[in-house]
DNA sequence: ATCATTGGTGATCAGGCGATAGACTGACGG
DNA sequence: CCGTCAGTCTATCGCCTGATCACCAATGAT
């Protein structure tokens, strides 16, 4: 690949790069564009910043909205990385251990502007893939986290977790999801140490979910009926 | 142009209504409209749900955006009943019962699609009302819940929650808020049963904070610098 | 040097937007 | 019965939107 490392515009020296490089150079930044103003930017105003006429944009995509179906395809792909189921089976570890790394990395990769207003944007569109994303996360992370919580305190592990203990899993993940929201959405003021928040709050769950282990029966009911 | 005799008023004898109660009703279905189809929808679907023309609009409101901040203000306002801080604070009711009650109707109030789709919306917008709401439940709510979880466990009630308590609190309460979200914007499945989902969250996080507080000194920590 | 291919542009279209102007309708106090 | 005035309409303005088209410019294989 004929890398090219020229500062940018000013010169028409300027190498051209790949159609594929400049495609994905405009997907970038029209998912930081889009993230900001909303899906219902404006076309001529993304051309602009990126540093082309509008029409251009309709020699890569064949109209806004497939450049949109794009962004979201990287904004909710690409931080995808599924070492996670392992990294919180891996029982060789701490529990604790486990869960702290497991949202560190994931609160690295999707608490930023951009991810999370791209989310939230997509999400009151009603669109599938944010459907889809959230049944991932209750798949790949909270049945598993369940599952762990389970066989720490005892428990006999079974295959699909109850309903009731999804959603303690899912006040737990969306508190913390809801820092990241609140920080970089709202722009009000958090608690500086986002490891600590996570610590403190993985610390309240584990020793909540030990102590109503021990003392109630809920979490031994049958599977519980949901609605969508 | 030939005249139109105008087709419409099905029932003549309807009595007009009060010029208020006419704009009120109108800041209503604005909400419902605004709220399903984002602050981006038109006047003219606007006026056409409302079944008037969209000129007359304009002469309820001076623009669009004057009928917007009273959609606002209407949204944000009106749930906001205030007995919760006496609620919360009456130490004559055991702590679980007070903060099942509380957590019970205020998620009543705002677990509704055209509430949370509002405030996402303004969320990300950036506007200061929104600022304003998330600092208001700080200080009315998670202060006041924090205080009292000290006091059950016999920890000296200090004037001023710690940044770390704060944000325990936080993640209680975005867990719940959480909830509402996967149900009325993800439109996900979730535990159909909301009472037991908050008394299960509430379980964990009283428990957790029990735990903590006996085994843990991070409580008693000076308060933490905030960011915003 | 030639010439097809691709990158990029200005002009423009049809339609939608928020907002305004002006005329007609009907209820109501005198 | 008349005059007033709010309620509502049709028609329209200027602007912005997504999208298209014809055309020029740079590239690179021959």
């Amino acid at each position: 690949m004929t890398r090219k490392v020229s500062p940018k515009r000013a010169d028409a020296k300027q190498r051209r790069r790949s159609p594929d490089e400049r495609r994905k150079e405009f997907v970038a930044k029209a998912t930081e564009f889009f993230s900001e103003e909303g899906f219902g930017g404006g076309t001529r105003a993304l051309a602009r910043r990126l540093g082309v006429t509008q029409p251009l944009l309709y020699r890569y995509f064949p109209s806004k909205d497939d450049l949109i179906k794009e962004v979201y395809r990287t904004v909710y792909l690409d931080p995808l990385e599924t070492g996670w189921e392992k990294l919180l089976s891996d029982r060789s570890r701490p529990l604790r251990d486990r869960l702290r790394e497991f949202y560190g990395t994931y609160t690295d990769a999707i608490f930023t502007r951009k991810w999370l207003r791209i989310y939230l944007y997509s999400g009151l569109k009603g669109l599938d893939i944010n459907r889809w994303y959230v049944g991932m996360v209750k798949d790949k992370i909270l049945t598993r986290i369940i599952r762990e919580c389970r066989h720490e305190v005892g428990l006999p592990v079974q295959n699909k977790p109850t309903a009731a203990e999804i959603e303690l899993a899912w006040v737990l993940h969306g508190g913390i999801f809801y820092y990241g929201v609140r920080k970089y959405i709202y722009e009000s003021p958090v608690l500086e140490d986002k490891e600590q928040m996570i610590s403190d709050a993985l610390d309240v769950f584990l020793a909540g979910f030990e102590r109503i282990s021990e003392t109630s029966a809920y979490i031994r009911r049958a599977p519980t009926k949901v609605v969508g």
